[in-house]
DNA sequence: ACCAGTTGCACAAACGTTTGTTCAGGTGTG
DNA sequence: CACACCTGAACAAACGTTTGTGCAACTGGT
């Protein structure tokens, strides 16, 4: 019994002869032998589990990077243990619940309170955790280069000839907002324009946020801006729904364009011109990285992931008279 | 040590002291003593796991149904495992890797097979499972009554006067498209209107269906509908850019209208008018169902849920010029 | 031919619970 | 007052693995 279980784990071949291993093999395949997880777990305190927690389930963004973390988890023979946070609830339980009892051997973490009591409050689990999306200090994460990419919508728009380019930013406070914001002025500065905040509106991750939030900025900015960046295509998909309730005209009067290039870029109407990001690539290196980690390698957090591309489709134009610099 | 036990999970008061108890219970919450599943699963065979397996993870309707899933699984005390098993595979494996090795202690599915060999795969596991927007035999299930949804947007499309409607149609081989098809029929008949199968194509659950569908039916139904009644909302969106690209506007001089009223509704453009139906209570139920099946009940299936509403938005007109009928 | 060293396998403890059973002490009955 | 009965708690086995250790049977050197 004891042999059949180092020649199913075998790390390193350990003193057994060829022949036995071979009927193990055979016999575990005959009878087709599945280890019970929860007993190897009680004894191994490692039962191949992870566990997710993201703040939206039904965020396209969230879903594809769960798609991928779904698939690497399955590749390395992880279960993927799913938990919606709310984004007002308190963490802690959460995290117990996964930890303490269900003992999952690791988390992956897309919280939306990204300050430091978070990873007080994941690093008090003592299980090895990566956060994806986000990155806090220096703790291990996987997340997209949201400057890049808003620069790169950006500078699409300023190819465009656009001079007056509004951002529909993120949460002020988050690190994708923050380095969007960032990715937006350093593309503008690039180019000796400046950045003017009345032409900033943060609009959050919703469809009612874009709806709001380009509202807001069609009040309050004058002259009217000929193009917005929007942080994220669910605001911009609301923000289109909210220009055209105005009378406005896209790409004619107003170009948009948006981060994450997800199905609904293609569905709304005009189709979203996007900066496409590799939203389900990082939810596999975070299943890797975790991966390592609880193998007890301290691995250091890969760089940043660059969007990968432009894709272009009907919601960007030149600016239509006024070429006005 | 047992009594501890007998106190926490104390089904029926067992015979222990409430003074004892009540010292227990005192300690367990100083202690912030948490029960390790895994040694409970060992034992008890029991470990308030669920597998939930889903074919399409950015499908809105999924996201919806895992949604509340998730919450019912959260307050009965379970942890949602997740598998998304790609339409194609064969299911023997991703099954036995959730029962034989994880050993939930039941199944959520959602799978596309939808025919006696799911059933047979299903019970061949030996562990609980329910069936989830769908209906096979008399397996457990929670699904939605789509018939009913079918003819409750077709009513619309009638009360408006439009006479000639097309359908796109979801997968003719699974029991939604089939009842869904069936309801538009049946309304169809229910005013004396012809069915007439040129004005039903299959166009399945994504937006490139959506928009292939929409573009054979312009092509071949003739005259032309004045209105479509689509299977979901997302090969409505694509049938949407599909009409956009062919000059047809909406919903001047072609009304829209789809089944579920998921968020994207209110993203493309024009907002699509649609039946709501309960997905997330879908979910919730299908997971208190199951708990009652692990619990040993012999719980029968609830009654279909039926569609909660018609979203009026601004996809659906008169029609135009030619009241026909 | 003896002994040390090595090899290959089996033994048994341990992981943290649940649950059937035993057992001491108290209670009621004849 | 003795006996049967009940109550409340402790004992111990079991769930299915992993892993440290023991122990034969070989191997090779002297």
């Amino acid at each position: 019994m004891s042999t059949v279980s180092r020649v199913l784990n075998g790390a390193a071949a350990q003193r057994v002869s060829d022949e036995t291993r071979a009927r193990i093999l055979e016999a575990a395949k005959a009878l087709d032998y599945r280890p019970n997880a929860l007993a190897r777990g009680l004894r191994a305190q490692r039962h191949f589990s992870l566990g997710i927690v993201v703040p939206q389930l039904d965020n396209p963004v969230f879903s594809s990077a769960i798609l991928g973390a779904e698939a690497a988890a399955s590749a390395l023979g992880y279960s993927l243990i799913i938990s919606h946070r709310e984004p007002g609830r308190a963490a802690d339980g959460e995290y117990s619940r996964l930890t303490s009892t269900h003992r999952v051997d690791g988390l992956l973490v897309a919280s939306l309170d990204e300050d430091r009591g978070l990873i007080g409050a994941l690093e008090a689990t003592g299980v090895p955790f990566v956060l994806m999306n986000r990155r806090i200090d220096a703790a291990p994460a996987v997340a997209l280069d949201s400057e890049a990419a808003a620069r790169i919508g950006t500078d699409h728009l300023l190819d465009l000839g656009h001079r007056r380019i509004a951002h529909l930013a993120g949460r002020p406070e988050g690190f994708n907002g923050q380095a969007r914001l960032a990715g937006y002025r350093n593309a503008l500065e690039a180019r000796g324009l400046p950045f003017d905040p009345s032409l900033v509106e943060p609009a959050g991750y919703t469809v009612d946020g874009g709806y709001q939030g380009t509202t807001a900025l069609l009040a309050k900015a004058a002259p009217r801006p000929t193009a917005i960046l929007a942080a994220t295509v669910v605001s911009a998909a609301g923000g289109l729904v909210a220009l055209h309730e105005a009378g406005i005209a896209v790409p004619g009067q107003m170009s948009m364009v948006a981060i994450h290039d997800a199905p609904i870029a293609a569905m709304v109407y005009p189709p979203l011109t996007t900066v496409r990001t590799p939203t389900e690539e990082m939810g596999g290196q975070a299943v890797r990285l975790l991966d390592r980690l609880i193998g007890g390698e301290l691995a250091t957090s890969p760089a940043l992931l660059a969007p990968t591309g432009l894709v272009l489709r009907r919601s960007t134009a030149e600016p239509s008279s006024s070429p006005r610099a």
